[in-house]
Formats: structure tokens, sequence, C-alpha cells
RNA sequence: GGCUCCAUGGUCAAGCGGUUAAGACAUCGCCCUUUCACGGCGGUAACACGGGUUCGAUUCCCGUUGGAGUCACCA
């Protein structure tokens, strides 16, 4: 049988890695086995809903190279795709009264007031509460009334207090449950939307989902969703529930908390390649058989086995996001990354530099594009620096060695024509073998000079060949004049 | 608090009864070098605890502890 995956987001909001992820598995686990993978959009409380999140949703997928084969946007014939379209054919209503029917679910009229009463604790200042089952005793003829009358009501699911319930998860196995703690959940709000814990279950059986993939969050209330697919009587799909993904506090990453950094379209905005990010979510909760970390989406469909999915959860490390994209820039080629930092370097240098040469000298030694304006600020506008960076105990360099340097090298540089670095570069040799030093110990000073800070991009000459020769030698007499006056 | 799940270095993680307990990030040191970075080499750093089972437990079982998730007319 052909594996169906589906990826279900909410257009709630911007769309954390937490949720990407899923999304990625949820792909992964299909088109490994050649399957299907479908989008489908579970909007049914309208009061969530966010102008403009569904786009943020298609754009996401693209981005991150998550291709559908089915969803809104492409019919495969289990449409819509979208919950509250599907509403509006009455199938969730249909299916709920099918329960009703078979003493599985049942009309609930209490009203808010009633059911505030039933608050019984508040614990970490969430009110707890069981429903009382109250309306499950209504006689026919009140519920009939109550119906006929138009008066707002829920349907709810019926579940037993004795006994358990167990679900099977592909990762965590049997999962078993009193029926105690399973309350009576809604399937159809007042509104008459279903619920998404009603939705998801009729959803994925009329779409014929083979595996359902989703976070952790909702193992406690699978138990429930079994309990429908066996009242239905439906065979119900393999579960693969995804350890969950978490802050530095170890807490769940939550659109809610404001914190930006964990949003996928955040990242890239910031500079991260989405195929680093891709790549490292990947890797977030899943381990590949051989001990490689870099992934193409083409590779991780290759190798992606579930069953190596971890159970435990996974802090969020940015340090190494970072490292793994420093990766692909160096794996990337020049002219794309050309294309990707120009940008960056256009902002912190504007026209009148060769671009092309500083981008190259920078591709090795940034992590995500916005690294680039500091490392090359220098060549705009030598900062204000202290003295003290001209001494330097490995280059055996100091401010009164650093002065003679200078000094030194100044009128050759006046003489000098070729401005290219080898030029500059055999030029400035003659010089130390002449003096019989060491490298470093006249190209430290002079790096200093030119460029006013402790690390630049490249080395003296190459900065000196960006600069020109006019540039050059006013950086090289104002270093003179400072260490003069030091 | 009830229920459920989880538990290898700071982080991601390999391991699936016998290993000097991999690897990566981070960190530290050395080498390379026209500084830094890149690259190379090396160091520090982990099986939460207590009981079993076993000839032998990081690995299996139970308990403790710790952490997380969940307990909505949200998903």
């Amino acid at each position: 049988m052909k594996i169906r995956t589906r990826f279900a987001p909410s257009p709630t909001g911007k769309m954390h890695v937490g949720n990407l992820r899923t999304g990625l598995y949820a792909f992964l686990i299909s088109k490994h086995e050649g399957g299907d993978f479908m989008l489908r959009i579970e909007d049914t409380d309208q009061e969530r809903y966010v102008e403009g999140a569904t786009d943020i949703i298609y754009r996401t997928l693209d981005k991150a190279g998550l291709k559908h084969d089915e969803g809104p946007d492409k019919d495969g014939g289990y449409g819509p795709y979208v919950q509250s379209e599907r509403m509006k054919t009455g199938i969730y209503m249909k299916y709920a009264k099918e329960l009703v029917e078979k003493g599985e679910a049942y009309y609930c009229f209490c009203d808010k007031e009633r059911l505030a009463t039933l608050k019984s604790e508040v614990v970490e200042g969430k009110e707890i509460s069981i429903y009382d089952k109250h309306c499950l005793y209504l006689p026919k003829e009140e519920i009939e009334a109550n119906l006929a009358a138009g008066k707002p009501f829920v349907i709810r699911q019926n579940n037993p207090k004795e006994g358990s319930t167990t679900f099977h998860d592909e990762l965590y196995g049997d999962i078993t449950v009193d029926n105690a703690e399973l309350d009576d959940m809604i399937l159809i709000k007042s509104d008459g939307y279903p619920t998404y814990n009603f939705a998801n279950v009729v959803d994925d059986h009329t779409m014929n989902i083979t595996h359902v993939v989703r976070g952790n969050e909702y193992i406690s209330s699978s138990p429930r969703y079994q309990r429908l697919y066996d009242a239905f009587g439906w065979e119900s799909p393999k579960y693969i529930h995804l350890p969950l993904i978490t802050d530095e506090n170890h807490k769940k990453l939550a659109k809610r908390s404001g914190n930006t950094s964990y949003m996928f379209e955040e990242l890239v905005e910031s500079g991260f390649l989405s195929e680093a990010v891709v790549n490292y979510i990947a890797l977030l909760g899943w381990s590949p058989e051989e001990n490689r970390e870099i992934f193409s989406l083409e590779e991780l469909i290759q190798e992606f086995d579930y069953k190596r999915i971890s159970k435990s959860p996974a802090v969020f490390d940015n340090v190494k996001l970072r490292w793994m994209n420093g990766e692909y820039i160096k794996a990337m080629d020049f002219d794309r990354f050309y294309d990707m930092a120009e940008p960056y370097l256009k902002e912190a240098l504007g026209d009148g530099f060769d671009l092309k040469k500083i981008a190259a000298m920078v591709k090795t030694r940034i992590e995500i594009f916005p690294d680039i304006a500091e490392l090359v600020d220098f060549f705009k506008e030598l900062p204000e620096y202290d003295t003290a960076m001209y001494t330097h105990k490995k280059m055996k360099t100091d401010s009164v060695s650093s002065l003679q340097v200078l000094q030194d090298v100044l009128p050759i540089l006046e003489k000098q024509e070729d401005y290219s670095n080898d030029g500059l570069y055999q030029t400035l040799l003659a010089y130390v073998n002449e003096k019989g030093v060491k490298n470093g110990y006249v190209m430290w000073p002079i790096r200093t000079a030119v460029s006013g800070k402790q690390m630049t991009p490249a080395g003296a000459t190459e900065i000196m060949e960006i600069l020109g020769k006019e540039e050059t030698l006013r950086r090289i007499r104002k270093g003179i004049e400072m260490l003069q006056n030091a």
C-alpha cells in the first residue's frame, strides 16, 4: 500500500522550526517509501485565524523544498483540503451524528456558567475541569425540544468511566490510559465547526492517511482519538509521535512565546540558508545510520528511516545551526555565494570597491551573511583604534618597532607603482629579507595601520590591493602619526 | 496535582549484555598562516540514583529523583 502522510498546520501565524520539522518528517517518511505527502489546512478556529498565515505556510514549505503532492492548490481527489471548506460539505456533522446514534457521542447544551461551576482546581495557573456528563442523561424529548428551539449545542464524545484504552505508536510502543482519565471532549463546537480533536480523525481516515505524523503533545489525546476510530469501526493509521524541539530552557516552542529566533522565515531573513536550517532540524530528533551531518533534502529522503527517530526532546541550538550554515556557505559555489553576499557588501561598503575580491576573502570567514558587515567595514573607513594593537607578543612587535617599520616602509610604498597583492608582497618581502626579521614583524604593523582592526578577512597586502595606493599611504601615515604621539 | 512520556558530556547524538562509551557543535591548547578565519592535530567533559535479573549491565526489569507534555467550544 502506498504511504500517505500529511502536514496539517493551522494558519495562526508564523511557523516555527518545530512545526516545520513535523512537516519535514512527514514529508521524508512518505518520500522515503515513494509515497504521497499532503497538505491540509486546519482552520477550524476562526478566532485564531491570522490573515496571511496560509501564505506563510505555502512560502515556508516552498522555501524548505517540501513539495506536496496534494493540497488546497493541488487536488488529488481527496479534497477539499481546507477544513473550513470540508465543514461546509457537512462531513463532520454527518459523522458526529453517526456517533450520537451509536451512543458514542451526545448533544450537550450546557452554557459557560454551568461549565464554570465544574472547575475543580487550579494547577499552575490553569483551571482544570472534567465534564460531568450532565447532558448525557437528558431525556430524548428535551433534546429534541432544545434542538427544535435552536438552542446552542455542542456534541461531545461519550467516553466510558471504566476500563482502559490503548493505542500503538511506532516509536513509543503501546500507550495505555485509564478511561476514567478520558473526559468527554467536544467534537462539534457550538458554531458548528469541528474541533481539531474530531476533524483530524475524520479527515485522516477519509483522506486515506496511512501514517499520522505529529508532535508529541498529541500523545495524551491520542487514546481519545483511538476510541473515535474504534467507535466508527475504522482501522487506525500508524502513529508516529515526534519528540519536541525545545528552547534553551527545555520548554516547548510556542508561537505565542514571541521569540522569533525559532521562526523559519525569520531565520532565513536573518541570513540563514533554508537548506542549512532544514538540514539542521532534520538532525534534531533523528540521526542517520552513518556518522554524517551534512545532508541535502534528496539525501535525507534517501537515508531517512523513521525507526531511528529519537524519543527524547531536543534543544534547538542556534550556535550549531550557525556552524552548519557556515559549512553550507563554504561549500557553495562562488557565483551563488556572490549573488547572496552582494547586497550585504553593498550595504556595508557602497560602490567603488572590488566586491568580488572582498567576497572571496569573506567566504570562509562567515557563518551567516550579516557577519559580513563588521568584517569588511574597515575598507570604507579606517576605524578608531588603540596603538596598543601594534604590540603583538608572538610577532615580537611593539609600538617602537612598529613605528620604525612603518617609517621604513612608507617611502618604499610611495615609490611602489604595482599595488597588486603579489607586487606588494614581493617588495615587502625584500624589505623583510634585508632586515633579517620575521615576516610578521613587518606585516603585523602594516596590517594594523591599514585596517585598524585586530582581525581582518585578509593579510596586509591583500588589503592594500583593495584600498589602493592613495588610501594605503594615508592610513600608514596616520599610523605613524599615532605612534609618534603615543 | 492527576495522567502520559522521556533520561549518555553544556548542546545534538551513536550505542541496542562484554566497547579504551563513537562523532558533531561549543570550549581549551598546539600546528599551519601575512593577523583572524579556514584546515590539521590534541585536551577537558557523559551513561541521574538505588535495587534487582545476569558470569557480566549504559544497555533488560522495578523503584526513586529529575525534566517535559497534557488536563480549552486551541491546534
